[in-house]
DNA sequence: ATCATAAATGCAACAGGGTTGCAAATATTA
DNA sequence: TAATATTTGCAACCCTGTTGCATTTATGAT
């Protein structure tokens, strides 16, 4: 039994994805994996940078292919600041708890959405303002381009 | 009785919430209230310039107090862009269906979480890359400040 | 290994959403 | 109607994310 940070390996998700591999994937790869909650762009840019500096563009370039197999999970925020996530981390798909002040954003249990609003009808540190549920894909239109 | 529309009419929506009753923002009401799918600024400033234009600064202040007082909701999308739909005519919370290629936003029926998996696991015209559940709000630290 | 080809990266410049400070215009209250 | 507080417009700006093109790096066949 592997645990879900093994599985997530750099070189064999670039393998069974079908993504060379390079060692600005890898780097990624690594942060990514080793997060304890979703990360902004400037948040993995500020990690690189430690080490040794990568370009932003070729970043963003590396994140859509990552997001079109399937890789990471993009999670969008009322800023206008897309978080990523592993996929294989991070399963089922589960809410996220976001602040608008302070923008952190936290990882919840995959329950339902009326357990969601059970959970937060009780006193709790966390006081909400708005709940999201979107669904992201192909339309059917856009499905046949 | 009154219908949804006649409950958000505009000076009253105004009145609640203690907001001063300016032509802009009776005008910005006026086009949400009468939006079929949630609207993004660029969308609500398009509507506006058809008849007499309004300054985008203006738009953004104007959403924000009403977001503020709880007139309408904010969406995120993928894109960065975010969009509005009037709280009082679309209650309780809902799922919203985004086409990422034509960002197209539709709203869904109130329904739980797994009845949306439920939804799509059937064979579709809309084909899920992913789903988000977001709870927007603040946390016990910036609630004390 | 080495070479040719395809893919990935960096750079500069750009596009668009959203914000801030300040001056001018408008609404509210007395 | 006048005084004050609020709202609006304008210009300039910040940040996220994208595009085109030149350069570098990985890949696959010889």
């Amino acid at each position: 039994m592997k645990t879900a940070r093994e599985q997530c390996e750099a070189s064999n998700t670039l393998k069974n994805a079908g993504l060379s591999q390079t060692s600005h994937r890898k780097r990624i790869l690594h942060i990514l994996i080793h997060a304890d909650t979703p990360l902004s762009v400037s948040d993995i840019l500020r990690q690189l940078d430690q080490e040794r500096k990568m370009n932003k563009v070729t970043v963003y370039r590396i994140l859509s292919s990552f997001k079109s197999e399937g890789i990471i999970r993009e999670i969008p925020t009322d800023h206008g600041v897309n978080r990523y996530e592993m996929a294989c981390q991070h399963n089922p798909v589960h809410p996220h708890v976001y602040c608008r002040i302070c923008r952190t954003m936290t990882c919840m249990p995959p329950i339902t959405l009326s357990q969601v609003w059970d959970l937060f009808a009780a006193p709790s540190d966390f006081r909400i303002d708005n709940i999201n549920v979107s669904i992201t894909g192909l339309c059917r239109t856009c499905q046949r381009k």
